[in-house]
DNA sequence: TTGTAGGCGTTATCAG
DNA sequence: CTGATAACGCCTACAA
């Protein structure tokens, strides 16, 4: 006798095993009295159901849709190789990956993509973008239809998705202040913070968590003013020049965000021996790593990333809790030794 | 039209859905012509065994059996509980864990134990014991009767198992050697190593490749030559008062192995300051880095180890392929920042 | 409101 | 050697 199944529960219930399937599915057209009973035999007898067996009967195919952006940036292209890699090899089986790219500038366009959405073909939606109103309604709606949303990568907390697939910025901007601090061997001087802009969340919450840290474990650093470089790297070489020539006692520089390769070497122009700490293990900062052109790299494992997702809205459309240890996304310190 | 099934490819080759079956999982009694036509619709139809309807069928059980050291070290607590957990969360379906706990220093029993094992109960086994010729014998003996066996955490280079899962100890080292060296400010001076033996090969490798770092990026600093204190936090304490005291210089301590707890208040017992870099982030070394009592822990999951172990001991009963990037064991840096 | 019969893709047990 | 046929645990018409 192993576990119990759909028949065992209708013989002890008392009825016939499409009954027993209405109840276990909430369909309607069941008495309430025959519901209870059936209710009771499941629990009496610690059925639980085999989820693969349903799945086999049924044919399902979960459809997951990912929007990812569709930037130039490694990190964008190492999130999207991610995806399009689990889609290929097939870890999760019976699930149907469908990447829309999306420009992060366009808020109209993904929140209209979203809602063009057809929640009769589509199972659950993975999204990184910036949380705008727009979005925040598109998700919304989704999730009234009863499609599960994670918010990808970039938290979306205003949004009430089902669940964020991510890091703690503000545990990544410690982790950084604290590589800073001690790589620079607490030396007097100035610290440079670089990023695209300073007007998305993850990017406020990495500055607060190092700002914090800084200030707390090394207030004989201080932290110059956050140079924001919008994504050209032109400009970028040009404050950076200017800020290095007027405070010699600089002595690291921390990337918040993306952007590596222009930081590496627009720095590397001007003056050596630096202290850097950036973000996102891409091709760029491995080499960069390996080649000793930058010091450590906080990270997050794209594959762990897009498996995560894909696990969490299967488990939420099957109504199956998840293991939380195995869906927290770590903040990884690479360094040149450890690399994966 | 899905995808083809054992059906579509018993119509192409002009069988029944048994010889099909035959051809599949490799039973005798088939003709090799037949044998041969059937292999072809396969590979023409691109078919692929869907192994959740196979392991319907047929009522599949995967039993596994961890044997695991039973030491009373938080490190072996925790993996012990790690295995514990897997086994009751049913992270992995169809699945009975069932964990043998053997004395490290009891060479025969646990040679015993393997052979003692029914293979026609057991259908894999993951292993965590020093190398010894027994063991190897024990595990030969297993895999020619078609058991897979897989090394846990500690690596059993020359006995032919199927796969190790677990991290690379020189890696690990050399991680290790950065932290201290950098940490330290490469103050010249001297570390100190400390393990319970080096007799076992992971703290061989580890020390190796903290050497190599030591050597290569940090000649100011001097390291002496390994403290080996048996387990013994008595002796520990005695030999960490002799060094200290005889040199004046030093500047931290590397704890190659487990016991973090004795090692760290012993240390405290003499002198503060020093930079600490220990493995295995248990809940001693959790608390320890909270209270900065620890500079830095290097550690692996052990969660994602049992997970990918059970993961490879199924691939291997299904002849499956597995994503190497999934069951890539990471070598963790864990400060007080990025905590998980 | 409830039950019966058949099917999902694979394997196992019989005969032939 | 080969082929029907009935499972496995569950879902879904269609009937009653």
């Amino acid at each position: 006798m192993g576990k119990p199944t759909v028949h065992d529960i209708a013989r002890a219930a008392g009825v016939s095993l499409a009954t027993v399937d209405r109840v276990l599915n909430e369909r309607p057209g069941v008495r309430e009295v025959t519901v209870a009973r059936v209710r009771a035999a499941i629990r009496e007898l610690g059925y639980i159901r085999d989820v693969t067996a349903a799945n086999l009967a049924r044919q399902r195919q979960y459809r997951f849709a990912f929007f990812l952006p569709e930037g130039p940036g490694q990190f964008h292209a190492t999130l999207r190789e991610a995806v399009a890699e689990a889609a290929r090899s097939g870890v999760i089986d019976r699930t149907a990956v469908l990447t829309r790219l999306v420009s992060e500038s366009d808020v109209h366009g993904i929140a209209r993509d979203l809602a063009a959405l057809d929640p009769g073909s589509i199972d659950g939606v993975a999204i990184m973008a910036p949380e705008t109103p727009q979005l925040r309604d598109a998700i919304a709606h989704l999730r009234a239809q009863g499609v599960p949303v994670v918010a990808f990568v970039s938290d979306l907390p205003n949004s009430g998705c089902d669940h964020f697939v991510g890091i703690n910025n503000v545990a990544a901007g410690r982790t950084a202040g604290v590589l800073v601090g001690r790589f620079t061997c607490r030396r007097p001087g100035q610290v440079v913070v670089v990023t695209n802009t300073l007007q998305s969340r993850d990017s406020l919450d990495r500055r607060l968590g190092f700002d914090a840290v800084m200030a707390e474990s090394f207030p004989e650093i201080e932290v110059l003013p956050t140079l924001e470089t919008h994504g050209d790297p032109e400009k970028l070489a040009a404050m950076l020049r200017r800020v290095l020539g007027r405070w010699p006692g600089i002595t690291g520089v921390y990337s918040i965000a993306t952007g590596t390769q222009a930081l590496v070497q627009a720095v590397e122009g001007i003056r050596t021996g630096l202290t850097l700490v950036v973000h996102e293990l891409t091709p760029f900062a491995r080499a960069a790593l390996v080649g000793r052109r930058i010091d450590a790299v906080i990270t997050q494992d794209v594959g762990h990333l897009v498996r995560s997702a894909l696990r969490i809205l299967r488990a939420r459309c099957d109504g199956m809790p998840t293991v939380a240890a195995q869906e927290r996304i770590r903040i990884e310190v690479v360094l040149r030794e450890n690399l994966p």
